[in-house]
DNA sequence: CTTTTTATGATATACAGTGTATCATAACGA
DNA sequence: TCGTTATGATACACTGTATATCATAAAAAG
């Protein structure tokens, strides 16, 4: 199975630098939760992680960087879970898959999408997206496959974001019916 | 006819306001077609518009501030010129006439959509359409209508970007159809 | 176990950008 | 003309980023 990650990143010999990052990973998630990403300093980061501030440039040049991967994994296994549904040509149910993977992971998708940090992983949903748009071909000659991919991205982020705002009255099955009409069927047509 | 502006601001007596005001516009525009929003800052706002700094927050507490004026001014029109003939049952050539009022203005929208501005048109945009939709009334009930009025501008604005960084050759009249069959007739269908 | 390598902590420092305060001056409205 | 007020210029405090340096502790290599 080919990997999703863009960024093939060398791995990390030292037993030290891999727990430095996943304590800044955690540091960073719990911050996150109940602030906005743009208000949260690197030296909170780094207090909260309980390291030095200037280490946290020797592995990561900002904190978006940081973010960028928690967004990475966390949208790996998003995908992960929906595509092999849609693929099996069931849009509906994949749409299902895809909320229940949101709802089952709340909190984070919550503070992924709020704060300025919306744009980290919009791109980094693209990245992925078009990664294996490519392995599968093009769909429809009307439709480019990159604005394919750029709109499915974006409109499917804005449901998901609309949906984590509204009352929990509004049923999983309703926004998976919304996302399926509105952006799968439409960017799926064949001519 | 109803005003679309959200916030009625109370008309400047002073005519060193005006000028004052006008001219920060004015530099705004300038310097922000040949670099991102993110990396203009206050300072250069001031120095191009030949004001002195602290000046400048005596008119706007932040550039975003700014640059929501400037979006607010150029979505009024954009919608002025497009929901006509939307609300005359045309959506196609609805599609046809917001790209024409695009590309009418292609450097102040290239400038809108990228470098960190985007946020803010879209939030201008969204209160704006809100606004609109609130008038007409809904549409179909199988959606509600704040997402729709989410969703058609957030996917409207991602074609716009989309289309705006392509190659001349990639034809008004194709993008405006794409728009048409991949977010208005969606959007606007009644179950 | 010893040696070498290297990641970290702590600290100091430079730097950019924001936002506020003050006061003399010039432009405006009445 | 006269009172009002917006502006310019300047100084200053504050926050956050980014880099440099060096002693120390921890890991890897032998």
């Amino acid at each position: 199975m080919m990997t999703l990650s863009s960024t093939p990143k060398p791995v990390l010999a030292d037993a030290r630098q891999l727990r430095t990052r996943q304590t800044l990973l955690g540091a960073m998630l719990r911050l996150v939760v109940d602030r906005p990403f743009d208000q949260v300093t690197i030296r909170e980061i780094a207090a909260e992680a309980g390291i030095g501030y200037a280490t946290f440039f020797r592995h990561y040049p900002s904190k978006e960087a940081l973010l960028h991967d928690l967004a990475t994994e966390e949208i790996g296994g998003l995908l992960q879970q929906t595509l092999p549904v849609l693929f099996a040509s069931n849009s509906r149910q994949s749409c299902v898959t895809l909320f229940e993977y949101v709802d089952g992971h709340r909190a984070l998708w919550t503070t992924l999408l709020t704060g300025g940090a919306s744009t980290i992983l919009k791109q980094e949903f693209t990245d992925q997206a078009r990664q294996i748009a490519k392995q599968e071909g093009g769909a429809g000659g009307w439709l480019p496959d990159e604005l394919r991919v750029v709109f499915a991205v974006s409109a499917t982020v804005e449901i998901i974001s609309w949906w984590l705002q509204q009352d929990e009255s509004f049923g999983l099955q309703r926004i998976a019916e919304i996302l399926d009409r509105l952006v799968v069927i439409p960017a799926l047509a064949i001519d």
